[in-house]
RNA sequence: CGGGGUGUAGCGCAGUCUGGUAGCGCACCUGCUUUGGGAGCAGGGGGUCGGAGGUUCGAAUCCUCUCGCCCCGACCA
């Protein structure tokens, strides 16, 4: 391709609303192009990422035994109250209605509809385990779309869903969609981490995310530096140990006056205690009713951990209007005393404790020597704060640590969530109906390159892994000199016929403009061709991730160019 | 959904307070000079100032409504 033939615009200024670096430089190098929020054109540049990725994952379904097939955008409402996401999904699903006012969506996921052909397609135990996926644009009303590529309305992702006849048999394609999802990350050279995940909208049992770590990313992630553990922050669990609490003597119940002391801070000062020997009371609304839970007074309740253990699907904190009539106490002196709250919950780190400073459900009042199930019922006790660095790791107890996250990948054992539902069953060896087993793995595709981006760029662009690079090689022409046009003519031609992926600068520009969108847009390799190196029978070749230039002959330029261009 | 900000040429911005009919840089076009890391000079094209309504002799500027976009929060694949 000749640039002067080809479409590319790149900005030398920064768009104002671009805020991460990815975004910017995708902009700037002219590869997409917003066009409402959250919402881009591909450029062509961009596009050609986009579809060297959509190859490699094509490639690594495939081997892995996945099977590809295309569903619609556009979904009936019917299948999505089969399932019970009209309603539970919310907000972000985006509703349309067709000329006859009947109700469709623009897909978010395709669970239903997969489920919906399988149902249709497979009767028998013979006909399973089969995995089909699709790489597709999905489309999500975000409440705050941002950050470009990395969380769009509109977006394209590889979604795959498998059905099984056994755990086992699930459990083996999980696996073999782990292995083709490191292959992938791998291939573009995306430093990766599988973690452990909560299942959020989608459902099931057991999930895993492929986290890029990455300064912009909006995921937190837990991992331990010495054992293999790794979840997100939603998720992550650690041994906590409360070395500061012994049981003693049971103390009676004891009412304190502590006035003006609202927050757990104030307490812990009035009392003179460490807050982490007090007990810090949260209290939710949820669709069942007010819920409250102890944490300890040092740590943080975690709102996913807490929705999950309830079972609930709307969670919040419980605001200033109705608090005291759900909980029979004050905002500030709420405690599990008298309390009025459907449920009570405490986390781990309380469990054999005795002897609780707890809000007294009355002003400026607490209460010490509160020990469950005489004081007031036993809570459930569970994991319900979230951790912390330098907490230690549920597995091997070495302190752990926090890192930002972009989620590229996603897989999930759903079970039989959707397959129950919306009765998608087969015969097994008996002739009785069963559920089939599912799974579904999705993979984000323009996050992925627009992560790859944020992993690996300098001042002057991006600086792209061969695999997913819009081009693999520049040829760059400098000046107008006839022999110069020659040669770089020539050895664009001769690249174009060994195969390699390559872009001729042609353009009437000045090298410095010439060299400074190279860098910009990243190709991998760049071949100059300048008449004074030409006049010693050399062309100058670089590479774009340390620009150290070599002359070198214009045989061993093609050579060396080729040889790198296809070891790819 | 709450709070804050912003909308003027493809991109970045000034002009708005104090009303007088739109400007700068980049990009684009023409010419000359220049030519290995975003050239110089000269000339030129391009904007119903987000939209609607109002006030006024006159509105980018003041008022009302509305829409888009951005940030923080809440929420969430």
């Amino acid at each position: 391709m000749r640039w002067t033939r080809y479409f590319i615009n790149t900005l030398r200024e920064v768009p104002a609303d671009a805020d991460v670096v990815s975004q910017r430089l995708m902009m700037r190098a002219g590869m997409i192009r917003k066009v409402a929020a959250g919402i881009y054109t591909y450029l062509p540049l961009g596009l050609r990422s986009i579809r060297k990725l959509e190859a490699i994952v094509r490639e690594e379904m495939n081997r892995a035994g996945a099977v590809e097939l295309l569903m619609p955008a556009i979904q009936p409402a019917e299948l999505w109250m089969e399932s019970g996401r009209w309603q539970k999904y919310g907000k972000e699903l985006l509703r349309i209605k067709d000329r006859h006012d009947r109700d469709f969506i623009f897909g978010p996921t395709h669970e239903e509809v997969i489920t919906d052909t399988v149902r249709d397609g497979v009767s028998s135990y013979r006909q399973l385990p089969v995995n089909l996926y699709q790489i597709q644009t999905k489309f999500r009303d975000e409440v705050r779309p941002r950050f470009g590529l990395m969380r769009g309305r509109e977006f394209i992702m590889k979604d795959s869903y498998s059905f099984h006849t056994s755990r086992e048999s699930l459990d083996e394609t999980y696996e073999s969609m782990r292995i083709a999802y490191s292959a992938i990350f791998n291939r573009c050279a995306l430093d990766h981490v599988p973690v452990e995940a909560d299942t959020g909208n989608i459902g099931g049992s057991a999930s895993h995310e492929f986290m890029v770590l990455a300064q912009s990313g909006e995921d937190a992630v837990v991992s331990c530096p010495s054992c293999r553990y790794g979840a997100n922050i939603e998720k992550a669990t650690s041994k906590f140990f409360d070395a500061d609490t012994q049981p003693g003597a049971i103390e009676e119940l004891a009412p304190i006056h502590t006035p003006g002391t609202k927050t757990i801070d104030d307490v812990g000062r009035f009392l003179g205690k460490p807050t982490s020997q007090l007990v810090k009371t949260l209290v939710f609304q949820t669709e069942n009713g007010a819920v409250m839970a102890l944490v300890r007074g040092d740590r943080e309740g975690s709102e996913i951990k807490i929705k999950n253990h309830l079972g609930v699907n709307m969670l919040e904190m419980l605001g200033d209007a109705d608090f005291e009539s759900s909980t029979g106490g004050p905002i500030g002196y709420c405690g599990p005393v008298g309390t009025k709250c459907l449920r009570v919950l405490a986390d781990a780190s309380l469990k054999g404790r005795a002897n609780w400073v707890v809000g007294g459900n009355k002003v400026d009042t607490h209460l010490s020597g509160a020990n469950p199930g005489r004081d007031f019922p036993e809570p459930e006790f569970g994991d319900f704060t979230v951790v912390f660095a330098g907490d230690p790791c549920p597995r091997c107890g070495t302190e752990l640590q926090i890192h930002r996250g972009i989620e590229v990948g996603h897989v999930f054992k759903l079970g039989t969530k959707y397959s129950e539902s919306m009765n998608c069953v087969y015969l097994d060896e008996k002739g009785e109906r069963q559920p089939m087993i599912m799974g579904c793995y999705g993979l984000g595709i323009g996050r992925t390159v627009a992560s790859a981006i944020e992993q690996s760029h300098d001042d002057d662009g991006i600086i792209w892994p061969m695999p997913i690079a819009p081009f693999e090689v520049v040829v760059t022409s400098v000046g107008k000199d006839e022999a110069v046009v020659k040669m770089a003519t020539e050895l664009y031609e001769k690249l174009l016929a060994a195969g390699v992926d390559v872009l001729f600068d042609d353009r009437d520009e000045r090298p410095g403009v010439k060299f400074k969108d190279a860098d910009l847009i990243g190709f991998p390799l760049r071949i100059a061709v300048g008449a004074k190196s030409l006049a010693n029978g050399h062309v100058e070749w670089s590479l774009r991730k340390d620009r150290v230039k070599q002359l070198l002959s214009p045989e061993e330029a093609l050579a060396k160019t080729i040889e790198a261009a296809i070891a790819n």
